[in-house]
DNA sequence: CGAATACCTAATGATATAAGTAATAGAGAATCA
DNA sequence: GGATTCTCTACCGACAATATCATTAGGTATTAA
């Protein structure tokens, strides 16, 4: 498998390979590094989704696109005048050679999409240094008539991490959505941007609790969109924002439970299993108040004793409950199936709900397209 | 005299030495152990204590300790005069009669330790139930405060509260003290309301909760309350009854009843009715008992109120209170000129010790009177208001905040009534006690005066930090409270009514006087040994309610314009607003949010040109009479005022050495050094602040002085779409600027302060108590204006005493006035010279200093040359100029004092002879020394055409490396000097600006590589250091292992607790104080206020231990030598100050100063100090075991690894081994190997354990992993033996099991195995350094050094073993980029052990004493 | 009275906050598997 | 226990982040046995 067989698509370079083409640490969930799309297959219904029409001949910015992945389906989706890759990590810089060679009109710059110099050097009328190749062609980008024109000769595509650098140069584009500053003097300039859930959740709140002082700021300035986002629940207060491309596609940096064994997972999970008995206590309480109607207590005090049949069922349904409740917690992937059919139902259909719960949370990139 | 002083004090010694819990001495209740914390060893008592136990019986004391017998005998023996209570000098009579040598290190065993726990102590749980914190300090400090409020019922909450810590904590003194006290407590409320029911309970209290339900026998002292409270019962027959009731219970327990008798709550005639009532035989008194009684009638000595405990206080004698406070209005009133009313001779101490005694007590009463003035005429006159003085609307807000204080004070008795349980009122109950302590309006003035000190303190322009300001006013308003209660300890007539007599004892005799402060303590009232502090949570939530409370109440007046009818103008009319004063809110500091009190700019305003008129000068201020001599660690200094003679950053490990050592009377030598410094008078030059004044007033910026509006160019703010970087320059800017003006406005304020204590001191002669940092070194306690303050507070500053310049005196100031003109590095004669060519331009400065030619306005320090000048013109307009009296004190400055340390340790001839350590025609100066050798190294560089030496050739100069070499002695990295350098290099246009942060990165490592080279034997050293405190702070005491359980997760784990400690020459134990800071939220009215907790004792910082501790020690020798010539310069009769390393005196007395500062630093490292610190590490850290990182890759580390491996497998089924176990495992071999059993040794022998392998593979020396080189270059581990090994041979061959499981004999083997000498491996320390003298530059070797090598060699082995690919390092940068060569090591555990000393240099100290610019 | 449960509150722990990091290098500490 | 990444970068005087939400621990009230 080479490298290059990505860009191609082909089928064969699974997810799994591609992960293990980022290090370790990238995937650890310390790690702020910006993450790296690796399911190439969701691209096109993100792609779809999105109303890109318009984007002919165009320039795209795109910064840090480590593997590559999205960079190439919208690479081969808008085929664009210029795609320039600006990706400072010489860990990558194999596969962006790859890419440059594999795609007519990339161009690979191992530069900093954070530093304004980049950019500077990119748009100033003289020759650009050394980093950048002496062939390089400068893109001549025009301002539109109207600076509330959406301006379709250039696009800004990226991964963001979790960095204290990757927010703050959120907050930057922000703000120069508000001056008309940088790029965005050219009109107003699509940013199509993977940001980890703390970020999105910033400019695109939950609840009105949650609500703060980047949120009102945004919101006067640019448009943003959810475009797409993982299956991840997401723990806390707040409407779920469920994703609108279909969920099971969406797996994006996440370490698959499957590859954790068993025994491995438990001394993982051991404190959690310690520090989360309460929940786990209620939520059973909950459920088998709803499989079991009528023989669980209605009353504040001591429950009534049960005949010893329904006490017995009682006692069954819980263990059983139990076990499932705490699959969920461990987040086991495979419920068990220890548990009828009907009740089964009951269960799944607060699967979800419980997962909440138990927030099930993974390092997980948001989608979100921004309008200026 | 002696007996009646014995007696008074033994009860004292006793309890104190109980009071830090001695394992020498037998608890008081059998049931109880004593606490952990315990003295590592028996103490011996040291000849100090020894005499102070002595009884009275007794002949005086062996005449140990020359000091005190000279002083004590002193005291007898001498007849003295009464006329010279205070005499200016004490030439004839030298007070202390203290060596010139440098103490001879302690003794071993003698050694302060102090262990600390085992594990990070668990934060303390403040879980309060109905408002009783289970915090110890705190409810003891709220059990204290409740007992002086006599609110009893709370007291009794808190005692209950204190018990069950008590007995937790096993702290039998605290909880028999805390029963005492409130058993006493009880008795007085009986005898203030005769009421039968209260005397009832206190018999109670004792029978029922005492001994039934804490099983509390009670000390003497509880059975002297008791048998008080049986004399009180009104029948006569129960009274005996419960007399002898108590009296046979006491005896049964085995004790002397005359214990109970001499016990000071009872008075004599108390006693004697006892006696008498009982029929105890008067022969069952002692004799002490009889001896006090006779001399209680005839006392001379002893001031009335020791022989009458309840005395009342009596009147005033002298002339009288009226006219001492009105001395003090000059203090208060500036137009008032003191001692016109009263015909007042102002060398009648008792008079100036009244005034001291008005200036602490009431300060605050004297400011709000001076407001209250304010009003009233403001009042009279019709002044409108927003013009009026600040004066008169601090007594607004003052007379708002009264009212609101009582009220508050009403909710806090009903919450502690009630006990409910509402918001706020759990607070209530908290700081309510603390609150009533103190009157309200003193409270109210408190807190506007602090809050507006603290503003100009540490204000950040409009606004000062929440937590900050809530936390200092707690602390003031427990300061206050302190004062208070040692103003009643020591009554009213503590000071007045001594005869003159015991007033010169004060100021002579330590012990005296030490004694007779703990007389007035135990017989004022019965009391903690110590008044408990009150803890952080008390101080922040009454600050937090106090400032609230003033937040609510304070408004200021503000003009504004009405806005005119249309848009945009103005009308004419003005209205006024009140405006709140201050807010509280929120700001954000790099995304953090920070509570903030913002003032209204118009205070702020007013702040910076209102004349604050003593408005805000709170405690602390300069003494009008020599401060009291230090006695202990917390006495000394202010009369009532508490002050800590270490300034310790509330560390409880700190806490215990200082008190330990002062209580063994280590720090006597210290605190004689600390009173010399002390009792140097000095006034304000009238002159100077006339000046001062002048330009103040004139509002411009002049002479370091700053503008009222200074003109600000803000940068022009670029277009909004400019481009960012651009735009964010701009920000970054106008962020600089802004910053650039509040300190501006900060430093006015500060001048505003320094201003008005000077007119309050105008016409007085005043004095600055001292105390230290932890390291020695010496601080005025007053803030604002001292000597070691700025240019203009040293300006303004002179000595009182004015003394005969004479021929040398005048050439000195001559000397003085250039150095201070900035022409301080040529010889002593050009100096002169220079200042003679500069006649006319002193003459004109002096003359007219505003309107003449300002020639002292180009100095560095203006308003001290300026001091100069006027003394210097005065003098030469004399007839004879050698007949001037100069007040001005001449400086003495070291160079580079840190360096001169390190040159005599290390004994470098070429440091020495840089930092004028070697005698010489011309001063050396260090910076341009280094400055050259850097120079001709670039030089070289720039020949071969190494572009960024071509670039700097002609560029190095002494500015650009002056502050690295400075900053060098205070452990700085490479990169802080490189920015350093970097700054520098800005300076220079000639260079392009983009290659700056190249450029300082080359030359740098020059500068580095210089430094190292001039001084090797220093470096040496400074190496040497780092390595003891890394080895110290990662290391275990050997029964840490008894407490492996973390409390936290319950599982075994290591913790390293121990800080590095040492003893200064001075016998000042030093305890780096750095550790993890467990930070603590209280909540409070305001806002929660996030502080660290002082309680707990972390594990340590181990690099904050490391690369502070050369600078530490080596300013904890500077200390030393400072106090030491403080010393021997005042029993020379000189008056001295200092300034850690600049030493000041009268002009005459400028040569005898320098001689004595050579003899004294000859005589301080004439003994060998680092040998002697190594010495004390040694014992001090006797059989720990430290970690140590030792090269993997080696066949000493596979040896290890597999031995790990067997042991692990052997013992524990299973392959690795964790950190505890490995230590476990060492430990156990070491005790076995300390056992007395032969068998138990002959295991331990055979024990293979790491340490084992590693010691026989030639140990730390060959095989640890050389780090902190990059400062100053060698390696420590290069010292010593020469066997550094490359082991290709061996590579990757696993030592033959046998072997290392052989007897022990072959060790030798091992060693040889490891060490085929490779050639240039072999590096003596001698040899290292002469080698890189010569051939510094040269490609080939290139100052590489024996370390370095070994990191480069383990490098190549792990090539070898194709771990590591190389990589090209390309443009990659981040987490990703390819990685170093990584150097696999392995932890060992081995037996703490302090490398071998860096052989010293051929400088001899001695030289010194000839050379004349050591100190100029 | 003890037992079992729900409810309530205090205590603890985690997280967000703002918004240019600018670029050096080296050692010690922290973290995760 | 080991590898990797993060943190911090000159001493002392000198000293500091907070609000809010999620979760649990632990106590009290309530009920039924």
């Amino acid at each position: 498998m080479t490298a290059a067989s990505i860009f191609r698509r082909s089928a064969d370079e699974s997810i799994a390979h591609l992960r293990s083409l980022i290090s370790p640490y990238a995937l650890s969930r310390r790690s702020k590094l910006p993450p790296s799309l690796v399911n190439w297959q969701i691209c096109d219904p993100i792609m779809d989704k999105l109303n890109l029409l318009a984007y002919k001949k165009t320039t795209i910015i795109d910064m840090n696109p480590n593997l590559g992945v999205f960079s190439a389906a919208l690479h081969e989706r808008l085929q664009p005048k210029q795609h320039i890759l600006l990706e400072p990590e010489e860990f990558y810089g194999d596969r962006m050679r790859e890419f440059q060679k594999t795609y007519k009109n990339s161009w690979y710059i191992p530069l900093d999409g954070y530093d304004w110099n980049t950019y500077n050097q990119l748009f100033s009328d003289n020759p650009p240094p050394p980093p950048w190749p002496d062939n390089f062609p400068k893109p001549r980008i025009q301002a539109t008539t109207s600076p509330d024109d959406v301006n379709s000769d250039l696009l800004f595509v990226g991964h963001m991490g979790k960095s204290e650098k990757s927010e703050r140069l959120i907050a930057q584009f922000i703000n120069c959505c508000a001056l008309g500053t940088w790029i965005q003097q050219y009109g107003r300039v699509r940013f199509l941007l993977w940001v980890p859930d703390s970020i999105k959740d910033r400019y695109l709140p939950r609840s009105i609790a949650s609500r703060a002082r980047p949120a009102a700021s945004a919101e006067a300035v640019v448009d943003i969109t959810e475009v797409a986002s993982s299956n991840v629940i997401r723990t806390g207060r707040g409407f779920q924002k469920l994703p609108e491309i279909n969920p099971d596609n969406v797996e994006v940096e996440e370490k698959r439970l499957t590859s954790i064994k068993p025994q491995e997972r438990k001394v993982k999970i051991k404190k959690k299993l310690v520090i989360r008995q309460k929940m786990v206590e209620d939520e059973i309480k909950k459920l088998v108040a709803e499989l079991c109607p009528g023989l669980t207590p209605t009353t504040r005090g001591r429950p009534k004793k049960l005949p010893s049949k329904e006490q017995k069922k009682l006692e069954e349904t819980r263990a059983r409950v139990r076990e499932l409740v705490e699959a969920i917690r461990n987040e086991e992937p495979i419920l068990p199936a220890s548990i009828p059919c009907k009740e089964r139902v009951t269960v799944l259909n607060r699967c979800d709900e419980i997962r909440r719960r138990f927030e099930h949370k993974k390092g997980a990139e948001e989608e979100a397209e921004k309008i200026p | 005299m002696l007996r009646a002083v014995g007696r008074g004090i033994r009860r004292q010694i006793v309890r104190r030495s109980s009071g830090v819990r001695l394992t020498s001495g037998a608890p008081r209740i059998p049931w109880l152990c004593p606490s952990p914390y315990v003295y590592h060893k028996p103490i011996r008592w040291s000849s100090s204590n020894a005499r102070a136990i002595s009884l009275p019986s007794e002949t005086p004391p062996k005449h140990t300790d020359r000091s005190y017998s000279t002083a004590a005998a002193a005291l007898e023996l001498e007849d003295i005069d009464t006329s010279a209570i205070f005499p200016p000098l004490r030439r004839d009579a030298a007070p202390y009669s203290i060596p010139i040598e440098p103490l001879e290190p302690l003794d071993p065993s003698q050694l302060l330790v102090f262990e600390p726990p085992a594990a990070p102590e668990e934060k303390c749980m403040r879980k309060s139930t109905a408002g009783v914190s289970s915090d110890k300090a705190e409810v003891l400090a709220t059990f204290n405060a409740c007992i002086k409020v006599g609110v009893l019922a709370r007291a009794q909450l808190m005692l209950e509260q204190i018990t069950k810590n008590c007995i937790e904590e096993r702290d039998t003194v605290v909880l028999v003290d805390a029963h005492n006290i409130f058993l006493k407590a009880l008795l007085d409320q009986y005898s203030d309301s005769g009421n039968l029911s209260e005397l009832k309970v206190f018999f109670m209290w004792f029978e029922n909760k005492m001994r039934v339900e804490y099983s509390i026998k009670g000390d003497a002292t509880t059975f002297a309350l008791l048998l008080k409270g049986s004399l009180n019962i009104p029948a006569a027959e129960a009274s005996k009854r419960y007399l002898a009731e108590y009296i046979n219970l006491w005896r049964y327990s085995g004790r002397n009843i005359v214990d109970v008798l001499e016990s000071a709550v009872l008075n004599n005639e108390e006693v004697l009715k006892i006696a008498k009532i009982c029929h105890l035989r008067i022969g069952e008194l002692s004799a002490t008992c009889r001896e006090m009684m006779k001399e209680q009638r005839k006392s001379r000595l002893e001031p009335p109120i020791l022989a009458v405990p309840d005395a009342k206080p009596t009147p005033v004698k002298g002339p009288g209170l009226a006219a001492v406070k009105s001395s003090l209005r000059s203090l208060i009133d500036p137009d008032h000129m003191p001692f016109q009313e009263y015909d007042i001779n102002l060398n009648d101490k008792e008079f100036q010790i009244e005034r001291q005694k008005l200036l602490e007590e009431h300060a605050f009463d004297s400011a709000r009177e001076r407001w209250k003035r304010d009003f009233e005429s403001l009042s009279e006159r019709g002044v409108i208001k927003q013009d009026a003085e600040i004066n008169s609307l601090l007594w607004e807000w003052h007379q708002a905040l009264v009212p609101l204080i009582h009220e508050e004070l009403k909710r806090v008795q009903h919450a502690e009534e009630s006990g409910t349980k509402a918001a706020g009122a759990v607070d209530r109950c908290f700081y309510g006690p603390f609150m009533r302590v103190i009157e309200p309006e003193k409270l109210a003035a408190i807190t506007i005066i602090e809050l507006l000190r603290t503003h100009t303190l540490n204000g950040v322009g409009a606004g000062l930090k929440a937590s900050r300001a809530v936390l200092q006013l707690g602390r003031e308003v427990e300061l206050e409270y302190q004062a208070q209660e040692v103003a009643k300890q020591r009554g009213e007539g503590f000071f007045a009514n001594m005869s003159k007599a015991e007033l010169e004892t004060i100021f002579r005799d330590r012990s005296a006087f030490r004694n007779l402060i703990s007389k007035s303590k135990s017989a004022s009232d019965l009391d903690f040994e110590e008044i408990p502090e009150w803890p952080n949570t008390v101080k922040v939530k009454l600050g937090g309610v106090l400032i609230s409370m003033l937040i609510h109440v304070a408004r200021i007046p503000v003009e504004a314009a009405v806005p005119g009818l249309t848009e945009g103008t103005e009308s004419s009319e003005k209205i006024v607003q009140h405006l709140p004063a201050f807010q509280h809110c929120y700001e954000y500091q790099r995304g953090r949010k920070l509570g903030v009190v913002k003032l209204h700019p118009e205070l702020v305003k007013r702040l910076g040109t209102d004349d604050l008129n003593f408005t805000a000068i709170g405690k602390s201020l300069p003494m009008v009479v020599r401060p009291l001599p230090w006695t202990d660690w917390d006495e000394g200094g202010y009369f009532y005022t508490r002050s800590k003679v270490v300034r310790i950053r509330e560390s409880v490990e700190q806490r215990q050495y200082v008190k330990a050592a002062a209580e063994r009377g280590h720090l006597d030598h210290l605190f004689a050094g600390l009173d010399v410094l002390g009792r140097t008078a000095w006034r304000i030059n009238r002159r100077v602040f006339d000046v001062v004044l002048e330009v103040w007033n004139q509002e411009k910026a002049f002479a370091k002085i700053p503008a009222l509006n200074p003109d600000i160019n803000f940068p022009l703010e670029p277009e909004p779409n400019a481009d960012p970087k651009v735009r964010w320059e701009w920000a970054r800017e106008m962020k600089r600027v802004n910053t650039a003006r509040k300190n501006n406005h900060s430093t006015r304020c500060d001048v505003n302060f320094k201003v008005e204590i000077a007119r309050a001191f105008l016409f007085e002669e005043f004095y600055f108590p001292h105390n230290i940092d932890f390291r020695g070194r010496a601080y005025p306690i007053p803030p604002n204006l001292n000597h070691i303050g700025n240019d203009l507070s040293r300006g303004l500053l002179m000595f009182s005493e004015a003394k005969e310049v004479g021929e040398t005196g005048l050439r000195w100031m001559k000397i003085h006035l250039a150095n201070l003109a900035g022409y301080d590095k040529a010889s002593f004669s050009q100096r002169v010279a220079f200042t003679e060519e500069n006649i006319e331009n002193i003459h004109d400065s002096a003359e007219n200093p505003l309107t003449g030619n300002r020639w002292w306005l180009k100095s560095d320090d203006p308003w001290q040359l300026l001091a100069s000048c006027f003394a210097l013109n005065e003098a030469l307009s004399l007839n004879n100029p050698h007949e001037y009296k100069c007040h001005i004190p001449v400086a003495q400055d070291g160079t580079c004092n840190g360096l001169q340390h390190y040159a005599a340790l290390g004994g470098d001839v070429a440091g020495a002879r840089q930092v004028n350590l070697e005698p010489s025609d011309l001063p050396q100066d260090v910076y341009t020394g280094v400055a050259e050798l850097v120079k001709a190294s670039v030089e070289l560089d720039a020949k071969r055409g190494l572009p960024a030496a071509v670039a700097l050739k002609d560029l190095v100069t002494r500015k650009v490396v002056k502050q690295t070499v400075m900053t060098n002695v205070y452990g700085v990295t490479f990169i802080g000097a490189r920015n350093q350098i970097e700054n520098q290099l800005k300076c220079i246009e000639s260079l392009d600006q983009k290659d700056i942060p190249a450029l300082s990165l080359y030359l740098t490592k020059k500068v580095f590589d210089s430094i190292q080279e001039m001084f090797t034997g220093a470096s040496a050293i400074q190496d040497w250091l780092v390595t003891c405190a890394k080895r110290i702070s990662r290391s275990v005491r050997p029964n840490q292992l008894e407490h492996l359980k973390d409390p936290k997760t319950g599982e075994d784990s290591v913790h390293f607790m121990t800080s590095v400690v040492w003893t200064t020459p001075l016998r000042l134990p030093v305890v780096q104080p750095y550790r993890q800071v467990a930070s603590a939220a209280i909540s409070t009215n305001l806002q929660t206020v996030y502080i660290n907790d002082p309680y707990v004792i972390d594990k340590v910082d181990s690099r904050k231990q490391m690369t502070a501790f050369p600078p530490n020690f080596i300013h904890s020798l500077d200390a030393s030598h400072m106090l030491l010539s403080a010393l021997n310069c005042d029993a020379s009769g000189l008056t001295f100050a200092s300034v850690h390393d600049s030493f000041w005196t009268h002009p005459s007395d400028v040569d005898e100063m320098n001689r004595i500062l050579r003899d004294s630093f000859v005589a301080l490292h004439g003994k060998d100090i680092i040998e002697n610190l190594k010495a004390e590490f040694e014992e001090r850290y006797k059989g720990f075991r430290t970690l140590v990182k030792v090269i993997a890759n080696t066949p000493c580390g596979k040896r290890i690894k597999l031995a790990r491996r067997n042991y692990a497998i052997e013992n524990l089924g299973r392959p690795k081994l964790t950190a505890v176990e490995d230590l476990q495992w060492e430990l156990k071999r070491w005790a076995l190997m300390q056992s007395h059993d032969h068998d138990d040794r002959k295991i331990a022998a055979e024990m293979v354990t790491p340490s084992v392998i590693l010691e026989k593979y030639g140990g730390l020396k060959v095989n640890e992993l050389a780090e902190n080189t990059g400062k100053l270059g060698l390696s420590v581990n290069d010292y010593g033996s020469p066997s550094l090994g490359d082991q290709s041979g061996d590579e990757g061959s696993i030592v033959d099991q046998e072997d290392i499981l052989g007897p022990a004999e072959e060790s030798d083997d091992g060693y040889e195995e490891s060490a085929p000498l490779d050639e240039d491996m072999v590096l003596g320390g001698m040899e290292e350094g002469s080698r890189m003298l010569g051939t510094a530059g040269d490609e080939d070797i290139d100052l590489d050094d024996a370390s370095t090598k070994k990191r480069s060699r383990a490098r190549k082995e792990l090539d070898e073993d194709g771990n590591t690919i190389p990589r090209d390092n390309g443009s990659a940068k981040g987490t990703l980029k390819p990685k170093q060569a990584h150097i696999a090591t392995l932890n060992v555990w081995v037996e703490l052990k302090f490398p071998d000393l860096p052989p010293k240099g051929l400088f001899d100290v001695n030289l010194l004493r000839k050379s004349e610019y050591f100190f100029s």
